[in-house]
DNA sequence: TAGTTGATTGACT
DNA sequence: GTCAATCAACTAA
């Protein structure tokens, strides 16, 4: 119950304006940190580790090559989920950040679980250790219930399923940006960003930081 | 139309 | 450390 009461504290929260996403995601996207992703059944977590996606100059992102039916969230209003589907089995969620247009957005890689554990527990049943629910992109996606369903849903304006959060934690000083995980293109770009120290970051233990 | 890849994870050696 | 799962999107022809 206790759990429930807080949970009920960060949601609807303090919601982040639209202003807030409408800038390039590599200024966006280290702001993220430790603000919380919230659902409206009391699931929430911290957020420990981003990634931004640059559009037309990234040829890691999506949108490198334009708009298609599967990226078009990227390319509409910033504040948005684009959700995408990967390896055949994994979904993956991005906040869209602006200008609109530009196809740019910021993955969302790891959260350290805050509220409504018993929920992510249940939606990840083989998961061992709590620690592991929400390190990396595609499981916290599952541990959050958060699927091909809410592509495309207002993080800002409706709050109906998922928000972003601000709960007055700042983000952490002396931000340093490293490589991007798990991919074969722009791997030289430092658009990776973590909570130094965080035991919910994703990555081996060198990726980490 | 056929072949390859992928913003990953989990199981296994 | 290696590798299979599993399919939508993309690329080449």
């Amino acid at each position: 119950m206790v759990e429930k009461e807080a949970a009920s504290i960060i949601w609807p929260g303090k919601p982040l304006s639209r202003a807030f996403y409408n800038r390039a995601a590599t200024t966006l996207a280290p702001r993220l940190l430790n603000k919380v992703l919230a659902a409206a059944d009391g699931r929430a977590g911290r957020i420990v580790e981003v990634e931004a996606y640059v559009g037309a100059i990234d040829p890691a992102a999506h949108t490198y090559r334009g708009k298609t039916p599967r990226n078009a969230v990227m390319f509409g209003p910033p504040g948005h989920m684009y959700v995408y589907f990967t390896y055949g089995m994994h979904w993956c969620c991005n906040c869209v950040s602006g200008p609109q247009g530009d196809g740019c957005g910021v993955l969302i890689r790891a959260l350290e679980p805050l509220h409504g554990i018993a929920q992510m527990r249940a939606a990840r049943p083989r998961t061992a250790h709590d620690r592991d629910l929400c390190r990396g992109p595609a499981r916290l996606t599952q541990a959050m219930g958060i699927s091909g369903a809410q592509n495309g849903i207002d993080l800002v304006g409706a709050h109906d399923r998922f928000a972003i959060v601000d709960d007055g934690m700042a983000p952490p000083g002396d931000l340093v940006g490293s490589t991007r995980i798990g991919i074969s293109r722009g791997k030289d770009s430092p658009w990776r960003w973590s909570v130094p120290g965080n035991r919910h970051v994703s990555g081996t233990a060198s990726q980490r930081g």
